[in-house]
DNA sequence: TGATCATATAAGCCAGTGGTGATACGTTCT
DNA sequence: AGAACGTATCACCACTGGCTTATATGATCA
């Protein structure tokens, strides 16, 4: 399963981003979404699990609590299927276009 | 409908792979596509109608034919949303909350 | 130990999506 | 004009995926 097959969810993306700030336990992370999207405890539950399962996040216990945070590398990857299309969008003409655009926009 | 749901389906990622080196007739676009993935003319066309709707293609008529090409806005755009996250994976001094964050996992 | 808390799993329902074959539409050729 | 071509649309069907409620699991507290 392609990495952007998983982002294809406006809910595991919004996941993401509340764990871009850093790590959360479950239950902050449901708070926030089921408030946001109107849904229940076990719908972001299971979005989690997805995460989990596709290495999009990590987990480590906490007592009884779940503390989740970002693992970036099946972010890159996905991030990287764009460098296809790159050329596009950036202007510049030397060959560290890819490069330099990824990472750097705010040089 | 954010861009990385359109995103978010093999047949469409490839037919988008096969025109970024260059605009295509439909037939074409079909050969390939119908033959890699086992499916019909409908269902590649289909997939076409999906990406003119949200953008990621232009069409131009050229006698019976009809001349795909892909429009970068929206590729752009769905790239964009990994901009809150390439700190994660570009190695910058003073992204010191990734360090950190990398270094408690790695530890 | 029993109650409570935090989270995950189970089972089932339902809507949406992507597939199919048939067909319509517009263009070109003879 | 009629036939053939290239492509899109239609109507329908099956499956998947995300949701729900109910419940299980494991950890902590009194």
């Amino acid at each position: 399963m392609h990495a952007l097959d998983i982002l294809g969810d406006p809910v595991r993306r919004r996941i993401l981003e509340v764990l871009a700030a850093g790590e959360l336990p479950a239950g902050a992370i449901v708070d926030t979404i089921a408030a946001e999207f109107g849904i229940s405890q076990p719908a972001v539950s299971q979005h989690l699990r997805v995460l989990r399962d596709s290495g999009f996040t990590t987990v480590r216990a906490d007592g009884r609590r779940r503390i989740y945070a970002v693992d970036p590398a099946p972010l890159r990857e996905a991030d990287e299927w764009f460098d296809t299309f790159r050329g596009f969008w950036t202007q510049r003409l030397d060959a560290l276009g890819t490069e330099l655009t990824r990472g750097r926009r705010d040089v």
